[in-house]
Parts: C-alpha cells; structure tokens; sequence
RNA sequence: GGUCGGUUUGCCGAGUGGCUAGGCGCUGGUCUGCAAAACCAGUUACAGCGGUUCGAGUCCGCUACCGACCUCCA
C-alpha cells in the first residue's frame, strides 16, 4: 500500500497513522451491546462501523484479534451506583431467570447482526462469564491505593487518582468543573464524591444476580468488564478500541482510569468512536423510546416505517455516511440507499458481459488508488462509494464501445469491485438469484417467452395482457432489444 | 449552566484554501408497438456578519439555530 491507514484517535482528536503494537497483529476490542432489549439501528451502527475496521484491517493482512463483549450484569439503571441492574429488571418484570433474559436477547442479537452480514469477533466474552477476573481486577486496584472500601462495596478514588494522573483525558473533562456539575442525587453518600464510581457493589437483597466475594456478596462495577476482558484477552496494552460515542464519558474514561491505576498507563493506543443515528434530528436510543428496532426495519412492521428495508439497505444507507459523523433516519434517506445500491449491484452484474480489448482506455489502477486512498483517509466510505460509482460509469461506458479495456485490467476491476464491495463493505446480493433457479423461475420465463412470442406477432393485446398479469404478481418486466429480462419486486 | 460537535444545492451526504464528490429526486434524451426498466446528459450549494489571504464551505472572531455528553445508552 501506498498510503498509510490513517484513523480518528479520539484521545488525540487527531488522524493518526495507524501503527500496530506488535505487526502484523491488532488487537480490537469494541463494546457490544447490553442485553436487556431488542437490538436497534444504533446496535447496528457501532457494530458495522467496527465491522467495516475489522474487514479492513484483514485486507491489509493485519492478522486481528476481534474482542466484541456482550454486557450481562454490573450494568445499573437510572444511576450507575444505586439503580437496578438492567437485566435483573427485566427479568423480574417478565418473571424470568436473569440469563434467560439474557439469552433471548443475544440470540436477538446475533440474528439481526448476522442479517446485517458482520464478520463473527474472534472472542465475545460475557460479563458474567468474568466475574473472577473482575474481582481480581478489583483487587489490583485496590493495592494501587486508588479505590476504598465502603459497607462491602469499593469505590474507585477518583480525586486520589486525579493527583498522580488525570482524570479525563479522553472527554476533555476537568475534575473541577465535575464538582460543581454533577448532579446529585440521592443515597450518594457512601461514595466520597459523587464522580467516584463503583467497581464491586454490594447486592441489596432484590438483587437477583450477585456472586461472593471477600467484600461482600454484590456484583461488579459496569466499567470494569471492558478493563479486564479487554486486557485479559488483548494484553496490557493493545491497539484500538472502540464504541459509540455515547460511551466516551463515563464509560470509556472510567476504563482508562481503572487500567492506569493498575498497570500505571492506559491500555489503549487508539480510541476509535462512532457517532450516532438520529431521528428527527434526535438521537435513537432505548432510553428516550425512539429506537427503531433491526426486526422492524427488516419487516416493515413500525409506524415510522413506510416500508421494510433489507439489512443490506440498512448497511449501504450506513455506508454512505461517515462512522463519525451524526446520520439522520429518513424513510426518504433509506429509499434513495437502496435505490443507489440495486444500481450499484446492476453495474457489478455488467461486469460479466464485458469483452476485454487488447488495451485499455480506462486507468483502472488510478480507480484502485482513490478507493484506498478513501479508505486510508480514516475509512471514508462515502468517498469509497462514490469511486465505485465512478466505475460503474466506466463498466457501461465499455459496454456502449466508447471506451476499451484489457483481460488484465478487467480482471483488475473485477477484483476492485469483489474486495471493496463484498469484502470491505460487507455487502452482498440479495436471494433474487436464488428464486431465478428454482420451478417458478422457469415458469416466469416460459410465460415470457410466449409473450415475446406475441409481440413479434404484433398481437399487444395478448402481450400487455400477460405483462399486467406478472406485475400483479410481482414480477418485474424489462424488455431489451432482443428479450427480456425480469426481476422479482 | 459546563464541555464538545454540527449548520452544504429539492432530499441524503462527502469535502486536504485555488479546478465537477457521490447517491436519490427532477428535467431532457436514447431505446421501445406503447409503457416500464435500463443507459446517457443537465441540475454548482455551502446559516448570518466581519476578518486573514492574490484566492475561503475549507482558516480566525462574533451572532443565530441544532445536537451530543455531563444519568443508563451503540
């Protein structure tokens, strides 16, 4: 490669270029989402920004470790310190064993990010699978001389950290300006300052889900899962790691603070944050109950929706944005993504029928260039796509004759589309080919072979007859000069 | 209130100071028995005001509006 892969450090605020720890190997570890609810559009955003990193960087040969975690437990409502798990809530409400929620929930999950075509992570460890490890973790913090102790919950000292590192380097917050905006709340008073923030909490009786431990029966901190699992899976230090933006402060800051107060410096050389889908200008989330759900984009089944949008629409429509730019749900926005992408997938299609030429009048190699480019340049998706609507251009373009192209530079372009598209991208063609090969397929063609047959008996009556009767069962009709080709709507 | 980000053509959405992003839509054309589909062409905007510069969506300042985080959130 030319160019360096260049990404957004948050931490920096900066492009960096990207350098590994230990090349050609990475270490990636992104925060999965929280089992308690059915997975939305935002899910899906932070899973395919990441999943769009990690094809990458293996198309780089970049031999990557991909940590997804899944939260289980430690992860409370309404305040991080004295709510109700979320699971656990759950699980009361609908009379349920917590993992039971659980359950139905990751499958829920891995269903719509299957739909969606993201690459399985090498590793996604549950919370509650580590609940040792985080005690440990707990512990090592503890020795640091950087959490306390208070009524068999410990409490990580922020102010005390504060003093031999800082607090805050990632969000860019003051632990002064904290003081005075924190807001507080009741049943706080355990803690020293309300920002300090609980890495083992001790389990009210109600607490459907806690473990033993030298404290106190309780359960661990939310924060503390991604310090361990991260760095149990990845090492002390590694190299990216990733969420939503939502999660940069506290979540992200608290992880940097519990790994340097143990092994006296952050474990993450690059922090890596997706922006958020919004609606009505609004942020989509569960908690402001405006959260589109996958299953009811992929149905259609939802007031908001005017239709049903294929995942791979739902992708393309993602694709089309940047990761760290805010993307405004629109039924408008959704329809153009997949009218793009159909165009996009037909122009790939031309490429079959193509005839190389004995040379090239098209630069293919100038066409592979901008595409790494764009995607070096902090994984510019829109660029990227626009480039391969570039070539579609020129894939017609060859087939008007206007232009020419060689065995080897077709071979070229047919690659460029194959790694960036299908790979890169992650995208893929419907199951309209599928139908074409079965029973009914033969049957479509056999009907239009009799109205090909009735027009060039110029008999339209009969032709337009059994052009309507598809269409109103769905089949689309193109006519070409010599046939036809169709399309199941 | 604090911190940070945004305001781009009808819509979505990129833009590294100087030459057309791209998609959708729309208009015209090609093809066609008609239509549809497809393809081709056209469609030059950057919230406001001031500044820096030979030259500014692009840098600086101010104003207006919108949003994110500061509480669980992808």
């Amino acid at each position: 490669m030319k160019t360096p892969l260049y990404i957004y450090n948050t931490l920096s605020k900066k492009k960096e270029e990207f350098m590994p720890l230990n090349p050609p190997h990475v270490g990636l570890y992104v925060c999965g989402p929280t089992v308690y609810g059915d997975a939305h559009l935002g899910h899906a955003r932070a899973a395919i920004s990441f999943d769009l990193l990690y094809r990458y960087l293996k198309y780089l040969e970049y031999k990557v470790r991909y940590v997804r975690n899944i939260t289980d437990v430690g992860h409370l409502e309404s305040n991080a310190d004295e709510g109700e798990d979320k699971v656990a809530k759950k699980a009361r409400l609908e009379q349920l064993e917590p993992m039971e929620v659980v359950q139905y929930y990751i499958n829920d999950y891995h269903h719509n990010m299957l739909r969606l075509n993201l690459l399985e992570p090498s590793i996604e460890p549950l919370a509650s699978g580590h609940i040792i490890e985080q005690q440990q973790f707990v512990d090592k913090i503890l020795k640091s001389g950087f959490a306390y102790e208070k009524n068999g919950s410990i409490y990580f000292d922020v102010e005390k950290y504060n003093t031999k590192y800082k607090y805050g380097i990632l969000s860019g917050r003051v632990i002064e300006d904290l003081k005075s905006n924190t807001r507080e709340l009741e049943g706080q008073s355990e803690k020293k300052n309300p920002f300090d923030f609980a890495l083992w909490k001790k389990a009210t009786p109600e607490h459907l889900m806690h473990w033993p431990s030298e404290w106190s029966e309780g359960f661990p901190g939310w924060h503390l899962e991604c310090s361990t699992m991260s760095t149990k899976y990845l090492g002390k230090e590694f190299d990216i790691h990733g969420g939503g933006m939502d999660l940069l402060f506290p979540h992200h800051e608290c992880e940097i603070a519990q790994s340097t107060a143990v092994h006296g410096k952050s474990s993450v050389k690059y922090w890596m944050h997706n922006n958020m889908i919004t609606l009505n200008g609004q942020k989509m989330g569960k908690s402001l109950g405006n959260a589109i759900s996958l299953s009811d984009f992929f149905s259609g089944n939802h007031p908001l929706l005017e239709k049903a949008y294929s995942p791979m629409t739902v992708r393309f429509f993602m694709m089309q944005a940047h990761y760290r730019s805010t993307l405004d749900f629109s039924n408008a926005a959704l329809q153009a993504a997949e009218k793009g992408m159909e165009r996009l997938f037909r122009g790939i299609d031309e490429l079959e029928k193509i005839n190389p030429s004995d040379s090239s009048t098209v630069n293919i190699e100038d066409l592979e260039e901008k595409c790494h480019l764009a995607m070096n340049d902090d994984l510019n998706t829109p660029i990227l796509v626009s480039h391969l609507f570039d070539g579609i251009k020129i894939i017609h373009s060859i087939l008007d004759g206007k232009e020419t192209i060689s065995g080897p530079d077709l071979d070229r372009l047919k690659a460029l589309y194959s790694n960036f598209v299908f790979g890169i991208l992650g995208l893929k063609k419907g199951n309209k080919e599928q139908v074409k090969s079965d029973l009914s397929s033969e049957l479509i063609e056999t009907i239009l072979n009799l109205r090909l047959e009735a027009k060039r008996k110029k008999d339209f009556e009969t032709s337009d007859q059994i052009r309507d009767f598809l269409i109103e069962l769905g089949v689309e009709i193109k006519d070409k000069k010599d046939g036809f080709e169709w399309e199941i709507k």
